[in-house]
DNA sequence: CGCGGGCGTTAAGAACGCGTCAAAAACCGG
DNA sequence: CCGGTTTTTGACGCGTTCTTAACGCCCGCG
């Protein structure tokens, strides 16, 4: 869930912002001065800022400050100044994106699936995974710690990549062969049992009873981090 | 140096905006449609692309997606069209900003400088890097060190430039083969097993066991440092 | 208690991908 | 137009990986 926080002197805006945006399954937090945003994004660090440049306690580049000091958030900044001056201010302040009142919501909205898009990698959790001794990044395509070195096929990494996937959740075998080997191996079981047996073998700390790589009969497999 | 790729019809845009671009020491390549946009950011991966939306060739959307299929440079949409339905469509087909003309030079280029300082933290660039016993510096293009000089074609600094600059990071061969070759290049295989093996051969202490440029089989490359 | 399905394991041949050599074709500067 | 460099293309041996088959075991069920 992404938490948006919308800092907004007027009550009517930050009103009709928080219906459209919780209508999209956002969180979101409000503020209607400078201070009292600083303090709420100390508090509960947001994933974006919606900011209005309009504050009666401070100047709006010093709320960006205030705020770059020490998180990178995107922010994006909401203005009835549509100077040439003001956005060059507030965007080398560090704002992501600047839009002039009035403005429509469906781009307020696309600016803010723009500017999250792009926020996202960065602060993104870590995609390793730990399996006994072994921990598997998905991203890097690595394993490491171990004693012994492990070198997975592609094959295998297809396999091992739809489990860690889906944390804890049953993966039917039908869905397995169909995303790995295609549709018309559907039956072909035994390929299953393969392969299951070879990751097993090569990061199970005792491939004879799992612990992360397991099965459920007549079902199918669910990895258990 | 950050490089910028203008993308307009318009020669007198193109020409006014390389002019400034330059003069803040921008280095800028201009394409004058949509194919020869994507064509010159295959050749040349830019840091940031401008990006008009009338086109005589393409739709700006198709040019947009074209880019973020195998990349994500960011982009800036400029078009004349202020309607809310275009803003949407382009930064939902992932672009990162969009400005509607007529537009100020100097918000431009702060909406430039905001972009690529948000893009910038995941390209860091260690500016040289050691291969056995030669030293390759990425941003004077220069092979020190070793007894032979070593000499690396143009083809061949683009395919160590990608392996480089994601150190310990698996690179499939549909990436590389995308970004050297370009888009129709994506199953020719034989290419990479040649211009891997010339590396090795010109940059590795032994060739036949490579400890640096490194083979997965069956999914691409690794570079270790 | 005997039976059968599903699972893990082992073992084999087949198919594929990689590194390599070699040579033709395209490119480039003089 | 020529000579050298660079890129593209084809072919082959070899090791790895994939595919396929067969066997034993556990467990639920009749």
């Amino acid at each position: 869930m992404t938490r948006i926080l919308v800092v907004d002197d007027e009550p009517q805006i930050v009103r009709a912002l928080s219906i459209n945006l919780r209508a999209r399954h956002y969180d979101v937090d409000t503020a209607a001065d400078g201070a009292s945003a600083l303090r709420a994004a100390t508090h509960h660090l947001p994933d974006l800022v919606v900011l209005d440049l309009g504050l009666p306690d401070m100047e709006g580049t010093d709320v960006i400050r205030g705020l770059r000091g020490w998180t990178g958030v995107p922010i994006i900044v909401l203005s009835g100044r549509a100077e040439s001056r003001d956005k060059v201010d507030a965007l080398d302040a560090g704002a992501d994106d600047y839009v002039t009142k009035p403005f429509g919501v469906d781009e307020l909205l696309a600016r803010i699936r723009a500017v999250t898009r792009r926020a996202q990698p960065a602060d993104e959790a870590p995609p390793a995974v730990v399996i006994g001794t072994h921990t598997v990044d998905l991203a890097a395509h690595t394993v490491t710690g171990g004693d012994s070195e492990v070198h997975l096929t592609p094959t295998e990494w297809q396999l091992l990549e739809h489990l860690l996937r889906h944390p804890d959740k049953l993966i039917t075998q039908r869905a397995l062969l169909q995303d790995v080997w295609g549709p018309q191996y559907l039956t072909e079981t035994n390929y299953l049992r393969q392969y299951m047996a070879r990751l097993r073998r090569k990061l199970e700390f005792d491939p004879a009873h799992p612990r992360h790589l397991l099965t459920e009969p007549g079902m199918g497999y669910r990895f258990r981090p």
